[in-house]
DNA sequence: TCTGGGGTCCTAGGACCC
DNA sequence: TCTGGGGTCCTAGGACCC
């Protein structure tokens, strides 16, 4: 059996700072960070020349500016993200059917039958890097390699704006004094825990006696010994060829530490509205809710879970469900975030309810959802939350978002 | 005014059923 | 009055990714 695959990965280089940048000449070569609409927000994406003064992701807005005096503060705009985001991803399609977005700024393309087109993936790198910057004014960072593993790590490799191959028979070559961190899917514990067992390198990772690896780390051993070597057999998947959603989650830390139980109770209301809107769009319900704490000291938190008969998806039997639970628990701390999750999902057929007051009901649910939809999220909203003027504030989105919604469900 | 937000997958232990 | 055991569903928690 033979790989011959080739693999791009394409990563877009500050992608919210670059996507800024481009839409406002004034912040064009300047230190630059995006963060969210709200008090406790941390610095989402930095340009280039901010990370150059020591700017880094997750720095809070005073300790970037302690850093960098001359730091420019943008507060991120989703929709432009996500708009450029789908527009770049149409631009791959152009060459190849199978492209999957790992996250909002990052996708792998398998032009394995596009070659004989095109001349080569080389060839189609650098065209496609000369388009994203001649429309959006934003470099890439492209890896070329047999599979979707050594793509990303070639990408990597260079940045911003490169272009690194890893030819087929120069893997071994590539990974023999390659650190494992390097390498998608081992993190900092997984890295520790390699780093005892005298394991640094990619190299040594790859010839580690795959039983020693089994041993300690169970069913992923025989993996992660493949991962040394490079060797990677998952699939590109292709847009709407993704498995379903299995989960639908909002959390917002709060301005500001709070005890009230009726303050708390409002904003899990307001988390309710935000995951069951999101659930309703992407017509799934689903039958287990997750409520998440974490207190004022930062470190100390709990999640709980309760899995009912019924499957929901409206904002109000959410809250009843995250309220049951916060009822079984006695708050030790102020609470300084809160998150309410729906799992356990399945399709929803689209169905009129039988009775005449759950028919009224989901139809003022879908009137709502639709102002909402047009006029911005919480336009509209159960009375419990109308006297309170705290709301989330915009919060940017993150990375992980996906290009046309979620996976699967929103994909026509 | 220290430290965001959205996901996936895996494991371990208990309940319950046949 | 021993101690089976496989399968499924559930909760809790951790590691990892962006």
């Amino acid at each position: 059996m033979t790989d011959h695959r080739t693999i791009l990965h394409i990563d877009a280089n500050a992608f919210f700072a670059s996507v800024e940048q481009s839409a406002n000449p004034e912040l064009r070569g300047k230190p630059i960070a995006v963060v969210g609409g709200h008090g406790r927000t941390v610095i989402t994406t930095s340009s280039y020349e901010a990370r150059a003064k020591g700017v880094k992701t997750g720095m809070a807005i005073w300790e970037a500016k302690r850093t960098c005096p001359e730091l420019l503060i943008v507060v991120g705009d989703n929709k432009k993200y996500q708009y450029t985001s789908t527009k770049m991803n149409e631009i791959f399609r152009d060459y190849t059917p199978e492209v999957e977005a790992f996250s909002i700024d990052e996708s792998w393309l398998d032009v394995t039958h596009s070659l004989s087109i095109f001349g080569s993936a080389e060839n189609i790198a650098y065209i496609i890097k000369a388009r994203i910057k001649y429309q959006f004014d934003i470099t890439v960072s492209i890896g070329i390699a047999p599979n979707k593993l050594l793509a990303k790590l070639a990408s990597d490799m260079q940045k911003p704006d490169g272009l690194t191959i890893i030819e087929p028979d120069n893997v071994s070559r590539t990974l023999e004094h390659m650190l494992i961190k390097e390498l998608c899917g081992i993190g900092k514990k997984m890295q520790r825990h390699l780093n005892m067992m005298s394991i640094y390198t990619c190299g040594e990772l790859g010839r580690c006696e795959e039983t020693r690896l089994t041993k300690k780390f169970g069913i992923i051993g025989k993996r992660l010994k493949e991962m040394g070597q490079g060797i990677d057999h998952s699939p590109v998947v292709r847009f709407g060829k993704e498995d379903d959603v299995k989960s639908v989650g909002h959390s917002m830390t709060l301005e500001r530490d709070i005890d009230d139980p009726a303050e708390i109770r409002r904003f899990l209301l307001q988390l309710s509205e935000m995951v069951g809107s999101r659930a309703r769009r992407y017509n799934v319900s689903g039958k287990t809710i997750h409520l998440y704490v974490r207190y004022a000291d930062f470190f100390s938190s709990w999640g709980k879970q309760t899995t009912l008969k019924n499957y929901i998806n409206l904002s109000d039997e959410i809250f009843r469900a995250a309220l049951s639970i916060l009822n079984t628990v006695d708050l030790e701390q102020p609470v300084r975030l809160l998150g309410i999750s729906l799992s356990n999902l399945k399709h929803q057929a689209e169905q009129l309810p039988l009775f005449e007051d759950e028919r009224k009901k989901l139809f003022a649910t879908q009137a709502m959802d639709s102002i909402n939809d047009r006029f911005g999220r919480m336009s509209v909203t159960y009375g419990t939350l109308l006297p309170g003027k705290e709301k989330a504030g915009s919060h940017v989105i993150p990375p992980s978002w996906r290009p046309d919604g979620v996976k699967n469900i929103d994909v026509q």
